[in-house]
DNA sequence: TAAATTATGTTGTATTTGCAACAAAAATCT
DNA sequence: AGATTTTTGTTGCAAATACAACATAATTTA
């Protein structure tokens, strides 16, 4: 059996390890990164949506949203039609933010693939694609309290 | 600039939950399955390599086999010619619960490769292993305190 | 060999994380 | 329409995580 989920798991650790300490200079606490990063690139999402697309607890999102909106990098907007929701949007500064965060990533993706020729980059995409839409399927059945028999 | 990173952060975030219920019922508590499965697999390995082996902090790793070996599912032994370290090895009980884990973890690669032919995973194995190297080498880095320009 | 550096381990403290439990709005069912 | 279920959001609490700072053994350097 080839340790597949291994690899990704130590990958996403060091990833996320290093992101954590290159963001303190910019006032970006543990994991907020990864929410702001969303929220700018998907104006108007909503919190449930958010930790969905991120793959985390809805309540640890729900503070790292507050938490955001507190230190003014995002708002949290009210919606018409809907009065339970709340949009997400960055402020400026939030904006501001992201640009330092898609450098920082860029720059990892570009250490992490290094050596990798274009070819092999985008089979490693397509079969990262697959193996996480595989992946999310269990971990929302699990999730919702559901046991999964093996 | 393909989002290679992200989605190794989802299947990463999204597994390591899943695991994480699945395994309170065993009594191991958020992480510490990680650092067993390591020690069963590695017996005698000391803090320090096992905080590298899994890219996760050195205080944090030491509080996880704190608490393993305060539950009974590891042992701290001292070595003879080095005062200094402690090796770690797996108890009976440790053993045991290594092998539900490694049930839940073969099957989550089931899960996650399903759809994979024998050929896709080799390649996809591969080129974590790859992307994993190159990774390491600069959270090692970080880690230290220095830093990284981009 | 003495001094300086590195390796290994621990503890204090602040923060994040996630489960459980709750609340209320919205959607679905009968 | 009214009842039930689902969706979305929040808070209390316990635990994990990681940085800083420290201690001591081991190793390297001068």
């Amino acid at each position: 059996m080839k340790e597949v989920l291994r690899e990704i798991g130590m990958v996403a650790r060091a990833l996320d390890s290093i992101s954590n300490i290159e963001f303190k200079q910019y006032a970006l606490s543990k994991g907020q990164y990864l929410y702001l990063v969303r929220i700018c690139e998907t104006p108007g999402i909503i919190q449930e949506k958010l930790a969905e697309m991120i793959k985390v607890d809805r309540t640890t999102t729900a503070r790292a949203i507050k938490k955001l909106a507190m230190n003014d990098f995002i708002e949290k907007r009210d919606d018409e039609n809907n009065k339970k929701i709340k949009k997400l949007f960055p402020t400026d500064k939030g904006y501001n933010a992201y640009q330092f965060i898609r450098r920082e990533n860029d720059f990892s993706n570009k250490v992490a693939l290094s050596g990798l020729n274009e070819s092999e980059i985008n089979i490693l995409f397509k079969l990262l694609q697959r193996v996480r839409k595989n992946t999310e399927k269990d971990w929302e059945y699990v999730k919702k309290g559901n046991k999964r028999i093996y």
